[in-house]
DNA sequence: GAGTGGTCTAGACCACACT
DNA sequence: GTGTGGTCTAGACCACTCC
């Protein structure tokens, strides 16, 4: 490859342009066209990429550049490097967490205990106004939308989390609640195996809000009862977004955690 | 310098301790070498380091090594790169954002405007249980307690955020209402040029809760109303824990924004 | 032992900022 | 032009995993 080459995304040209990214590293394209096959599926997730030096061979540059483009995906999560073994494309169907993107914690560190799932609703649906504008559709296409429960393992079990998740149809053709409810494991393993969706990035935007009287109900807090809201966007390749979420956290025993560097 | 060194921190030997990391790269070595150089403050925040070539001469090793051990301290915001200029010890003093650690963010993403502060208080004050535990004092230690308002810059202003930040007595002897008055810019600024206390590392626990009598009054919105708690603590080098801030923010027309990868 | 990722080196050259 | 960080190469050797 030609170091000199165009950038993966090239750089516009001609009218008044900004100073415009004429130069793109040859590591750069070299992650790019790994970003673009894995993007097309030639490697499914958990499955083993080429090895470093069969890339460099193949693609006629040195091990130190693929292993530079490899490091920036493996640093973005969209491969899992392990040595002696391979490298290996990511996948939330074998998260150390049962959720990678979940980030309620029990106050009480010791409290490890799983969530238990109850699924509450899967139907077919048709976008809002503002579920399409999220995710990119337009008013009245085919979504899924589903509803659930995620409840402490304790007795008596308590709700913590109500989740409303809206898919897009057209993705998520063969969904129903007997595939969700039978499912081992993180949703988004389902999504990956079924559908062939690799959640890649999230957004959240969280604000505190009063339950309104459904909200409350299920639960099982007073009405005007203070709830997180924490409303998600998931992308999966190319930016593209494939869920939106809207979920309202209970935080008496769980707090949402983030770290900030 | 020996690649096959003991690490940084070395591995518990003898007994029947866990695999034990018996091996640290060099660059590692490296790397926590200029981290207890900038631990002792040899280089203040915002001025530029050795250059890598140079620290490469002077350490025995090649650029290479420096190179890698320099890229995770960037990564971890430590340092700063700036081709052709240099490599720079990392500051809040300039952030192209206000506030590093704030991530609260209007709904309207065009209300680019920056937010008021007014000070409620700044006085000294002795630790209580909780404080104490969060910062590693003991209870009855001095500490400095600092009250605010983050309000809209808009016509009529509105209060935003009300934060009330513990700050160790000893780190922070001479910090006055008439410092945090008079300083411009962030707060993290004025505790690097006149603390040397710089913040490296955050941990927040969120909540939705509902506002007290106080916190109603202060911020404008009925008692009872949900609010978000954020509840911050800040690492400077070393794990240490250095301020405690508990964070009231208002969320109807702001949200807490947050990436997951 | 063979194969994989991980470290380290030495040297060449490129892009960028300052002067 | 000089000095800085950034890229790329080719090759040696190390650590880890599996057969």
């Amino acid at each position: 490859m030609d170091p000199r080459a165009e950038p993966g995304e090239p750089g516009e040209r001609g009218a008044a342009a900004p100073p415009a990214p004429t130069f793109s590293p040859l590591y750069r394209q070299i992650k790019a066209l790994l970003l673009s096959r894995l993007q097309a599926g030639e490697w499914k997730p958990g499955e083993a990429i080429a090895s470093e030096l069969e890339l460099a061979a193949r693609l006629k540059v040195s091990q130190g550049t693929v292993r530079k483009a490899i490091d920036e995906l493996a640093q973005e999560n969209h491969l899992v490097r392990r040595q002696g073994k391979g490298t290996f494309v990511a996948t939330h169907a074998e998260e150390r967490t049962q959720y990678r993107f979940l980030r309620l914690t029990p106050d009480d560190e010791r409290a490890t205990g799983r969530l238990r799932r109850r699924l509450l609703e899967c139907r077919r649906a048709r976008a809002g106004a503002e579920v399409a504008r999220a995710l990119g559709l337009r008013s009245g296409d085919a979504v899924v939308q589903v509803g659930r429960l995620l409840l402490t393992a304790g007795e008596p079990e308590q709700p913590v989390v109500l989740d409303e998740i809206w898919l897009p149809g057209t993705l998520f053709k063969g969904l129903s609640a007997e595939k969700l409810a039978s499912w081992r494991g993180p949703m988004y393993g389902l999504f990956e195996a079924e559908f062939d969706v690799r959640m890649v990035r999230a957004e959240e935007r969280i604000r505190a809000v009063a339950a309104g009287a459904r909200e409350a109900r299920l639960l099982a807090v007073p009405e005007h009862a203070p709830l997180l809201l924490v409303e998600r966007l998931s992308y999966t390749y190319g930016k593209r977004p494939v869920e939106l979420r809207r979920g309202l956290y209970r935080t008496e025993q769980f707090h949402y955690r983030n770290e900030l560097t």
